[in-house]
RNA sequence: GGGCGAAUAGCUCAGUUGGGAGAGCAUCGGCCUUACAAGCCGAGGGUCACAGGUUCGAGCCCUGUUUCGCCCA
């Protein structure tokens, strides 16, 4: 299958051909009666609605990097997709449509609306999934999911009846959060609290029977239609003695009771609270203790209803206008100040909601809650990183009773009938017909739809079967990990917690990898209002979707936001690059080479290759390391450096001289280790960068024991030979190239211009070990006369540097100017000087050295005497320089 | 109000049994060197937010302060 590569990488084809034959080869497919150890993960399903962002990106791209590099490491690895039926969302852009066509869903009815939900999700829902596909994504695309499949919506009915059956599902009328615009009630979690700058109105009550008046500061003046009292600290000594009078509500004309509660804080405004049971959520609790009237003066959008006398009808912050208008012109508005608070939002119409009295059902959670704590107290659930346990505890242990109910259409319709003859509710797996109390026929299914969060509660047993007890279950549940951000801990980890404890009676994962949310380049979460979205389609198109990968993953540290630039893209669409430039020269120097006998067992290495050997095995090492703590980024730059800053940078410029020299046999054994280290770094490479990695592993000459590259081993280290000594020797020839180079560069010598060289060593070992380099040392540094011993003969005038045990000198007749030169040895001196003062104060600390640990003294020692040494050498060279000056 | 986190090179960020501060980008200088100018070689650049404390030794541990971000109420 060997070729030529096209000199630069095209990314776009290559994605395509790729990704196709990956699907129809169905490599991705998970197979339960596979005999290997399971790896599975669920995705977290993204809104049918949805379209790709950043988050999605992120999210997916470390879910791909363990499943490629768990399969490619052994494991049967499933990977769950599917989306999320998404209630509220989904409906919303349904009824955007009818609007457009000058309709509502109420004037279609039930049915037909749901219909027109199902066909739209038909056409264009789930788009998102094609765009993972784009990604790289490597999902059991066969087993793709929707929390409104039958056997998705099975699962529901049956985890409801089981709970209702338990008394844990309950209804009761009490105030929920409302959106005025989506016409349902919200969990807690779904509003979203944003401090906004306001006003606080002061409002003056007169007290029947005196001349006094109660200040009372609200931010929802309007609300005043509806107070039922006015509260007042009974510590508080200014009211004492209105306690048990009545205030005459003005506007309504109505006499309120003056109340004592502890709750009411004497420090803010006047100290006295006007009381709105129907409305607040603190008055409520008010009202409970006082038997207060509860009087709603809304209706379902917002609008002032009956109860509110004259305003009945008016918009509430037309309501609200009026009112303040009203009061002031009676005298009664006491002042206006600016005031900041958090005013709760819908979180999917931003509208702001109302607190709002209906009847709703819910989830008592506190014992579901108890279990999800003690799973993850002793640890039969990791969370990493670990600090995000403390939030997990945290709202684990203020965890409120769930509001599952909606009153919308789109979902899991409630499986609760009320019967007209009897008024008993009837809760049922299949569809009810009669009366579960009376037997009467005359029931009505409840209209109201469940929580999305409460089938997404479900995802990691219902997608593999349950109720069913299916094979699948069995191999894959529990699964090994679940990757998430922190912004759906509570609305999904922990919900998936409770029930997969409760129904499965075991966690719904092992491990859980919260991973950052990913902001634009000056930090800002990416919304579509501040117009600062970067669009990852558009980052796919434009630079590959393996530079965007790679990107994600140098950039998933550990609990830090990921602020993401296209310059830093752009970065790592030339190390793709550069590796496909890296193999374009390999396949060049390859092409008559005999894949059959690739052994690299027993056989006798060139310096160089026991280098790159063993730091690829260290390279493998690290990144398996790092991949088995989540720490994507470790790997990252594991593998970057080593491709990069190892096997281009100096394994390949090392090679040149055998691959081009005329001995067949150096050519032939660096052909072998050329041929082995690419291959292993394009597997150790492919979870992060999947395409241009099975392009190029295809590429290479003879046959690949499997057809893809994610069918093949994960590099392990340990596998090829190794020498730490032979690594340490090219690292000391590498030092002296860095000499050679530097004095060069200080002293503007050309690249070009060939020089001789003069390496005086300390040691007979030294000597030998840069005769065996020499060649290394000519090509890489360019030097075209390589003198080398042991106190050989010096010249009169030269540049000086130092390496190790090996004294660099570059002649300087005619090449260097002897200024320059004692102008570099100085910078050079003044640096070393710094670390032998450091080191000298260091152990001439008694303390230090009767306190520190041996081996660091030792460390310290050496690295002084060496320090010492570099130092006099320089300083003799500057002496000599100076004397012909 | 409660909780969590952050502050390190011009920028974006790494940095855990506490032992001489790192990377990428940007900057400066030099190079078209038969894989790659999306490249190569070299160089400069830091009071690790501030103030104390523990320690022979602190970017790292403790206390306080400032600034910023997030979550919850």
């Amino acid at each position: 299958m060997e070729k030529q590569l096209p000199k630069g990488y095209e990314p776009h084809d290559v994605e395509e051909k790729w990704y196709t034959r990956w699907e129809q080869s169905g490599i991705f497919h998970a197979d339960e009666k596979s005999p290997l150890p399971h790896y599975s993960i669920v995705i977290p399903p993204p809104n049918v609605t949805g379209v790709l962002h950043m988050g999605h990106a992120l999210n997916n791209t470390l879910q791909d990097i363990l499943c490629r590099w768990k399969r490619m490491s052994g494991f049967e690895v499933l990977w769950m997709p599917g989306t999320d039926h998404a209630g509220i969302a989904t409906q919303n852009v349904v009824e955007r449509q009818l609007t457009e066509e000058g309709r509502d869903r109420h004037e279609i009815g039930r049915e037909k609306f749901i219909e027109r939900v199902w066909k739209w999700r038909e056409e264009s829902g789930g788009q998102i999934i094609n765009q993972l596909k784009r990604l790289g994504a490597s999902c059991d695309w066969e087993r793709e999911r929707f929390t409104m499949d039958e056997g998705l919506s099975r699962a529901v009915r049956e985890v409801f009846v089981r709970l209702y059956e338990e008394g844990l599902i309950y209804r009761d009328n009490r105030l929920i959060n409302w959106c005025p615009r989506c016409h349902t009630a919200l969990s807690d979690l779904e509003v979203e609290h944003e401090e906004k700058k306001g006003r606080l109105w002061h409002l003056r009550y007169p007290v029947q029977g005196t001349d006094r008046y109660l200040i009372v500061a609200t931010t929802r003046p309007e609300t005043m239609l509806g107070d039922s009292a006015v509260a007042v600290n009974p510590a508080d000594e200014r009211y004492s003695d209105l306690i048990g009078k009545k205030v005459l509500l003005p506007l309504m004309e109505r006499e309120i009771p003056i109340i004592a509660d502890g709750y009411v804080d004497m420090e803010f405004g006047s100290g006295a609270v006007k009381i709105t049971p129907a409305h607040d959520f603190n008055d409520f609790e008010i009202g409970k203790r006082h038997g207060l009237e509860f009087i709603n003066i809304l209706d379902e959008s917002g609008n002032i209803n009956e109860n509110g006398g004259s305003y009945n009808g008016q918009e509430r912050y037309e309501a609200r206008a009026n009112v303040v208008a009203d009061l002031e012109s009676r005298d009664l508005l006491e002042k206006i100040e600016d005031y900041a608070n958090a005013v709760g939002e819908c979180y999917r119409c931003r509208t702001v909601i109302e607190p709002y009295m209906s009847k709703q059902w819910y989830v008592a959670v506190k014992p579901l809650a108890k279990e999800a704590m003690a799973a993850v107290e002793d640890g039969r659930t990791r969370i990493v990183p670990a600090q995000w346990e403390k939030t997990y505890f945290e709202w684990m242990v203020n965890i409120q009773d769930w509001c599952i109910s909606r009153q919308i259409w789109w979902g899991h319709r409630i499986p609760a009938w009320f019967c007209d003859d009897c008024g008993e509710i009837t809760v049922s797996r299949e569809d009810a017909r009669v009366c579960a109390h009376c037997g009467g026929t005359s029931i009505h299914q409840e209209t109201d739809v469940l929580d999305t969060w409460f089938s997404s509660a479900l995802w990691p047993f219902s997608t593999m079967g349950w109720p069913e007890q299916t094979e699948t279950l069995a191999k894959f549940y529990p699964t090994s990990c679940l990757v998430t951000g922190f912004d759906i801990l509570f609305f999904w980890v922990a919900r998936m917690m409770m029930m997969g404890l409760k129904f499965m009676k075991e966690v719904p994962f092992v491990e859980v990898y919260i991973h950052a949310l990913v902001r634009d380049a000056e930090g800002q979460k990416m919304s579509k209002s501040k117009g600062n979205v970067i669009d990852p389609l558009n980052i796919i198109d434009e630079h590959g979707a393996d530079a965007f990968r790679f990107t994600l993953a140098a950039f998933a540290a550990m609990g830090r936001d990921i602020k993401l630039s296209t310059e830093r893209i752009s970065g790592y669409r030339a190390f793709v690059n550069k590796l496909w430039n890296a193999s374009r020269f390999a396949l060049m120097n390859l092409e008559e080479f005999n894949t059959s006998d690739v052994e690299l067992e027993g056989m006798e290495f060139s310096t160089a290759d026991r280098w790159i050997l063993t730091r690829l095995t260290e390279t493998e090492r690290e990144v398996n390391r790092a991949l088995s703590e989540y720490k994507f980024n470790d790997a990252a730059s594991a593998l970057y450096a080593f491709t990069w800053h190892q096997f281009c940078d100096w394994y390949i410029e090392l090679i040149k001289n055998d691959l081009y020299g005329e001995d067949p046999g150096s050519k032939n054994r660096v052909q072998k280790v050329l041929f082995t280290v690419l291959e292993r770094l394009l597997r150790l490479l492919h979870p992060f960068m999947p395409f241009v990695t099975e392009e190029i592993w295809n590429s290479l000459p003879g046959e690949r024991p499997k057809r893809f590259i994610l069918q093949a081993d994960y590099p392990a280290g340990g596998s090829i030979p190794t020498d730490t000594q032979g690594a340490d020797r090219m690292e000391a020839l590498m030092a002296i190239i860095r000499s050679i180079r530097n004095i060069r560069g200080e002293m503007d010598l050309p690249p070009g211009k060939q020089i001789t060289t003069i390496l005086d060593c300390r040691t007979e070992a030294a000597a030998e070990m840069v005769r065996a380099g020499r060649e290394y040392i000519r090509t890489l540094a360019r030097v075209d006369e390589l003198i080398v011993g042991v106190g050989v003969e010096r010249p009169e005038k030269s540049a000086t540097q130092v390496a190790g045990e090996v004294e660099v000198l570059i002649p300087m007749a005619g090449l260097i100017d002897m200024e320059e030169e004692a102008q570099r040895l100085l910078k050079e001196i003044g640096k070393i000087e710094k670390d032998v003062t450091f080191f000298r104060k260091k152990l001439s600390n008694e303390k230090f050295v009767s306190n520190a640990p041996p081996q660091v003294i030792e460390k310290d020692r050496g690295k002084m005497a060496a320090a010492k040494e570099k130092l006099e050498i320089l300083q003799n060279s500057l002496k000599k320089i100076r004397a012909m000056m």
